[in-house]
DNA sequence: CGTAACTCATTACCCTCGCTAACTATTCCC
DNA sequence: GGGAATAGTTAGCGAGGGTAATGAGTTACG
């Protein structure tokens, strides 16, 4: 089970940010995919509505996103990042690769290959 | 950043286990390296000695390991598996390779060895 | 057409597990 | 012998996860 302190290592690595995983891990959903509702975007982080919730409180409290509710079904909130969302996303990519792209260069090309196929399989078991 | 959802997914799949993550990992570690004091153990762990104390704490009121205070020097505890422990850490194993496996049955034999060798690959980054 | 059932978001509250600070007991060393 | 260092522990805080309950809006249907 080494994922997991390798997870806790990355996490420990990015220390000074000022977001979370699960703060960043939103954000980077909202770059990549697009606006969400928060239940989509509760059931892509794995995490309860409730959580998201928070987390895209305290995100819209910082203006990297907005909630707008939807004129056609008002239940429904639209969530989508803002200009300063955008920029916190590409910078904040910029400075986590830092470590990793540090720690990477160590290995050899063959592990890099081999890290980069894992990390696409992994994405991929993730999703199932 | 798929490697903290996947962590994420793992967690939730062993679910109605008793035993957090934190906490079977501090079973395996004493399976697989021994009997430790409380400061390796949380080193190994990456985790600050109080929160080692705690979860050691947990796991020695369900028996599943022993404090002796060292009769040389009485500052420190070495912290044993009992039987109930290990047999805990044997089952336990069994079950949390149930879904993993069932995951892994599903990729190619190029696809696991991917994943076995990141897995060594990664490993090693966490420990340096 | 009106009401019951359902859906989405949100609020309230709790739990786990990480941390730091502070304390105790023991050992080291001068 | 007495101050500095070390191992474990206790106390208390904070982040981030969860479930239960609530409110508002929509849908189904009698």
């Amino acid at each position: 089970m080494g994922t997991f302190r390798l997870a806790r290592r990355l996490r420990a690595e990015k220390s000074d940010d000022d977001l979370s995983d699960g703060q960043f891990s939103v954000l980077a959903a909202l770059f990549t995919h697009g606006p969400h509702t928060l239940s989509s975007l509760a059931e892509r982080e794995r995490v309860s509505a409730p959580s998201m919730n928070r987390t895209v409180g305290f995100l819209e409290e910082l203006g990297y996103l907005t909630r707008v509710t939807d004129s056609e079904d008002k239940r429904r909130v639209t969530i989508t990042l803002t200009p300063s969302g955008t920029d916190t996303v590409k910078a904040t990519v910029k400075k986590r690769d830092a470590w990793l792209t540090h720690a990477l260069k160590a290995l050899s090309p063959e592990d890099r290959a081999t890290i980069a196929d894992a990390a696409a399989i992994m994405q991929r078991m993730a999703e199932r």
